[in-house]
DNA sequence: CCAGACGTTGTT
DNA sequence: GTCTGG
DNA sequence: CCAGACGTTGTT
DNA sequence: GTCTGG
């Protein structure tokens, strides 16, 4: 599962060399988060009816449908089944901006954080689908959205973990944000990215709490507990 | 036929 | 959106 | 995900 | 133990 992550880098422009152009909402403002957590608002990528360019705006973590409560993560192997994802699935895929994310270690007590990151350190995106709810008596719209997750690779079954987010790269990201790729074809680009390219420590229990949010939650830590 | 319900994940 | 219930 | 709260009645 | 909140 994947319930806590940072969203460090500011400058996405970085996509540009993967062939997704992005434009910022007018609105959108942000600064670095070490410890995102769920109900917060986190950067989103989406698209409209029209390919590119893709917008990145503030989206609430949580996927809130018309007729069910919020799910921060949606099992990648059963979203064709679930009728909460299914009908997002043509139009309504999203990418997550992040460079690490927390999982505690099953088994232990207490649990121990480790922060989960590409190995030169570089962001990644994380596919998602979102949605738009009215509020039924402010009329205000909320804008929310689900991490998918995938079957754990050799890193994360190291931690112990069982699973993981789904994190598209260079070649798939933007054909999952593509309206024009299909579902089977944007289902199959759910796969467990490549342990190797990650890379994974201990930090500090300090992370547990989502108030603490600074810089240190990412640096290693001893085991100590 | 329409009305109304349905609805997640991961962990122990 | 889709399935169930009447 | 973890942290933190969780409780009643009647009367003003 | 379980639900809510961030």
């Amino acid at each position: 599962m994947c319930g806590r992550y940072s969203v460090t880098h500011e400058d996405w422009s970085i996509l540009d060399s993967w062939g997704i152009e992005v434009v910022r909402e007018d609105s959108f403002a942000f600064s670095a988060r070490y410890n995102m957590a769920p109900t917060q608002q986190a950067p989103v990528l989406y698209t409209t009816a029209l390919k590119s360019p893709v917008s990145l705006g503030l989206f609430t973590w949580g996927l809130l449908p018309d007729t069910a409560y919020a799910t921060i993560n949606a099992r990648a192997e059963t979203l064709a089944q679930r009728p909460t994802f299914r009908p997002l699935l043509r139009n309504h895929r999203c990418l997550i901006p992040a460079d690490g994310f927390y999982e505690w270690g099953k088994g232990r007590s207490p649990k121990v954080p480790h922060y989960i990151h590409m190995q030169n350190s570089a962001p990644f995106l994380m596919a998602g689908l979102h949605t738009r709810r009215t509020h039924p008596k402010t009329g205000a719209i909320l804008r929310t959205f689900t991490i998918i997750t995938t079957a754990a690779n050799e890193l994360m079954k190291n931690i112990p973990h069982d699973r993981m987010p789904a994190i598209l790269d260079q070649a798939t990201a933007r054909h999952w944000l593509d309206p024009s790729t299909g579902v089977a074809d944007a289902l199959s680009l759910l796969q467990p990215y490549p342990a190797q390219m990650m890379q994974a420590h201990l930090v500090s229990a300090a992370v547990n709490n989502w108030r603490h949010d600074t810089p240190d939650c990412i640096l290693p830590a001893e085991r100590n507990t």
